[in-house]
DNA sequence: TAAATTCCTGCATAAAACCGCACGAAATGT
DNA sequence: ACATTTCGTGCGGTTTTATGCAGGAATTTA
């Protein structure tokens, strides 16, 4: 083996001893473009200054906008540049009472499966921010929303790409699913009524969301009122596989009371 | 030499150092643009003038938008232009020309494998809106790209999600490279040298690109000229592994002949 | 939770820049 | 020709900048 644990360790070029300061933030920037990362300690043995120049450096750099400066050395800015606003979400409000809600049934250690969905979504940016829980989804978009936050560790589920739902489905993502038990499972339903349970419009989704159900300890559905007591074509379990209701409404709301009485967690 | 209790002395004048104002600032610009960088104080004594007139000197020069004046000195604008580009990603317009000649060799019906990085989203864009081929990757700005394009089918690898790298990692995920045989791999590469071979900076991105390597007919890097001839602490594979490779330089180009001459395809 | 890094803030210091000012030399005006 | 002005330059003193260092706070890692 040529490298060792990883760690070879070369210098590409001697700079000139005297670095002027605009030439070593030139330097600086032009390593973190090629690399799309620096570290504050290398580039100070690199450049021959102490730490807290580098530090200073990579500060200004970042306030005048060219890099992204972290605990430890800075990023290019280039790759951390999607973000999703949430300007255009219907019944945003009720929604993030509800990710309220869920986000208070989380402990820390816990593996958390969860659907797609802008009230996913919002679960996901009302995470508090020292949790440490495990998250898997196949949603593109929550994906990207749960690497905002610090600490906790998402599992992406791998597939076909549905390109409009923005989620990833197939056997194999099934599959995937399947080798989990999750301790908590959050669906964003779009139907749910005492007869005929939760229903969806979407095969692939179905599917997946039944999986889900099979792999996870616990279920909790998501829905603003609105959707109470609708129907959608295709079935995807009863309500008995239910075990947690969040909705925006006061738990005693009378629109809620029949889950109650079949038993259902209604927050 | 006259002078009386050393206190008042004349240094000895000799005519062919004895530089007027013009001269003297055009042999500085000189200087710049020679070496791309001056140091008021190793001019002054080069010239033998007071660091003040050197000073001013600059400032005048600066005042005519000849020379960039810094702090200890003086900086050329080519220096600026070559160090600070104006766009967010990094070499735009060459990862472009790298896109468009990798897009090339793609054909319809196709199973592509790729990596992340901001030369294949470029790719992403540089696809034709009639082409049908398949695109697999673990790297999500990736594929949020792909799912722009009208007509291929885009497959997300799953496992734990890198928050840096925005790319997804792991056992299980090398393990869904390993179950497909693509016909194309596309690289966007670090580092890459004739000695050793291709090279990273990330432990799990060089565990997927060897991996990607092994599970493709055929395997395309993309990098900038910059990048070749350059060494990452990691070794991912030795150059015979390689069967094209992609930079925004016409194929003669004497930098790449090495690469020519070792069996790989370069265009 | 403890240990190790990394960050930040203030301070010290040396270098560089700045500000007048003086003085000699060249240019200009009378 | 002589006085006056302007320019170029250097010098002393002051201000600003760049950088390192110490020590405590914050953050990451083991």
């Amino acid at each position: 083996m040529r490298f060792y644990a990883g760690i070879y360790f070369i210098l590409p070029r001697n700079p000139a001893n005297d670095m002027l300061k605009k030439e070593r933030q030139a330097y600086i920037l032009h390593q973190v473009n090629l690399h799309n990362k620096v570290l504050s300690s290398s580039l100070s043995t690199e450049i021959s200054v102490s730490e807290d120049t580098i530090r200073r450096d990579l500060q200004e750099l970042a306030d005048e906008g060219k890099i992204i400066k972290v605990h430890g050395g800075a990023l290019s800015h280039s790759f951390s540049q999607v973000y999703y606003p949430s300007n255009n979400v219907y019944s945003l409000d009720n929604k993030k009472i509800i990710a309220q809600k869920a986000a208070s049934l989380i402990e820390d250690g816990m593996f958390v499966l969860t659907t797609g969905g802008t009230t996913i979504i919002e679960l996901a940016r009302a995470l508090p921010p020292q949790l440490k829980a495990t998250f898997i989804s196949g949603s593109i978009p929550v994906v990207l929303e749960y690497m905002h936050h610090p600490s906790i560790e998402v599992i992406l589920i791998g597939d076909k790409v549905n390109k409009n739902s923005k989620i990833t489905v197939g056997a194999e993502a099934i599959a995937q699913i399947k080798r989990i038990r999750a301790d908590l499972c959050f669906l964003g339903i779009n139907a749910i009524d005492i007869k005929n349970g939760i229903t969806d419009n979407d095969w692939d989704v179905v599917t997946l969301k039944k999986a889900m159900i099979e792999s996870a300890q616990k279920v909790v559905c998501l829905t603003i009122a609105e959707k109470i007591n609708s129907l959608q074509p295709i079935h995807i379990d009863d309500i008995s596989k239910i075990h947690t209701l969040i909705t925006e409404l006061p738990p005693d709301d009378p629109l809620l009371k029949p889950y109650k009485d079949a038993g259902i967690e209604v927050l």
